[in-house]
DNA sequence: CCCCAGGCAAGAGCAGTGCTCGCATTTGTG
DNA sequence: CACAAATGCGAGCACTGCTCTTGCCTGGGG
């Protein structure tokens, strides 16, 4: 729009491109923070609008939609997420690979706990309407990539995941089909030059895993744990330990899973 | 309200009762259209009413709240999914436990891939001010009681599921803890009688299982597979045949999981 | 230092929502 | 058959997302 010719267009130099983004922030917290007290379906814009202090058509000057607040908290939220699981998985020893597990799922539980309206945002049910962009979907990787990394890591110690269940007469026909099963992924993580050479067990266990620790947390936060488990967080890290050991993660590498040692999962 | 002293409560004799029934009915159905073509969110009572023909008010004469037609449509969908399961599994032979294990899973599968508005109500993020009623919760449980049923006489039969990862030095006090964890599930299938013998790893597996199925469906249904698996229906075949494994269901009974077979899983 | 274009906020308005209440009308029961 | 209960309607309240017009006011080029 304005900048014809010099300035570079990320830096924004005048006064009222500054004032600009600085609203535009403060629109963007206010909505996390009714977000956070609401819930996804309860956003209201001019709920929002009210928060900062403006009516509600004066929004639109900064986000074209609604959908377009939300894909900006989206945004938001995949890499806020993000960040705390890359960050809790980094800070674990790196020859530990149950810890760095356990803390990466940890993490992931943990972010969601403490946002459980953010985690409905990201995960639950999507909103009727809207369509996610493709530029929330590099961030929502980042939790799995720091999985997979893990695995990867493992298997390349010499641990190997619970191998695929042989199908009866025509194993062989299985493996090239489970390979193709998950061809997108490792596409995908090609493209940006991640673990493309990764085992096709490893890829499809660890694909079951984040599914099932993404299972756990949305039980727990949707309330279809109620009743049947009361400790949540350590029904947790007993599903996650149960994940590591089916993924191959023991704290030393190079053995079978049989005689290999696990987590340690207190808390 | 009226049948102040002999008619069956249960059972309408008047004509005004049952065109009552009737029209309660009608409106659920339409709700129930509505749901499937829109989603929970979108639902609206104003649109349920003008389907029946009715103008807004009047539906609440029949429902007294739009939580309340809600409540009617989670119990409806919890049983229709719940029946479809059971009559799945059911149909199965009695003595090929991977295929009735297969056959669940995919009852539940399909389903949700054929309602998936419905799915969204049940699983789905909670609709914020709404909180389910007690009545919903035992229509919400004949899923996991048809796995748990499956996975108890696998294990009656002699087979055991992947056992728990050691912990370190103290094995049998995590082994404790680890029937603690699940005391809330196990109670709850005693006080109507079913499994309460089961054994504590069989549960915790079981319950993982079903977590990770509904996260499998889940990610499906929410586009969260999108770019990573395209044959969602093979992938989600191949997530329950290893789950099964890791429960211990093999097609021979008595055997360990080593040398066991499979369920084929071909489509 | 001035001045005005353009960014910006306000407000009215539209179509929709859940829900309440008073009134008329039907209905079928005793 | 008469009367009360059950029922449907419509207006109305407070709310939603979003559009469009109006007018202020300020940033920054001349």
């Amino acid at each position: 729009m304005s900048d014809p010719h010099d300035a570079p267009v990320g830096t924004p130099r005048t006064a009222r491109a500054l004032a600009r983004e600085a609203i535009t922030r403060e629109i963007l917290a206010a909505a996390r923070a009714r977000l956070a007290t609401d819930g996804p379906a309860a956003l209201s814009l001019r709920a929002v609008a009210r928060d900062v202090g403006m009516v509600s058509s004066a929004v639109y000057r900064y986000y074209a939609s609604r959908d377009a607040l939300l894909t900006a908290l989206i945004v938001e939220c995949y890499d806020e997420l993000g960040a705390a699981v890359e960050r809790a998985e980094a800070d674990a020893p790196r020859d530990d690979l149950p810890a760095r597990w356990l803390a990466a799922c940890r993490a992931l539980r943990d972010w969601a706990v403490a946002h459980p309206g953010e985690f409905a945002l990201l995960y639950g049910t999507p909103v009727p309407g809207y369509a996610a962009p493709r530029r929330t979907v590099d961030p929502a990787t980042r939790v799995v990539r720091v999985l997979i990394a893990v695995v990867v890591e493992a298997d390349a110690r010499g641990s190997r995941p619970v191998p695929a269940p042989a199908d009866g007469d025509a194993g062989d026909a299985r493996a090239e089909g489970d390979a193709a099963l998950v061809a997108g992924a490792r596409e995908f993580a090609a493209a940006r030059g991640l673990a493309h050479d990764a085992p096709t067990e490893a890829v499809v266990r660890t694909l079951m895993a984040w599914t099932a620790l993404f299972g756990t947390v949305s039980f727990e936060l949707f309330g279809h744990l109620v009743g049947s488990v009361t400790d949540t967080g350590r029904w947790f890290d007993a599903v996650a330990g149960r994940l590591a050991a089916d993924l191959g993660i023991h704290r030393s590498a190079g053995r079978g899973r049989a005689e290999a040692t696990a987590p340690s999962v207190g808390r």
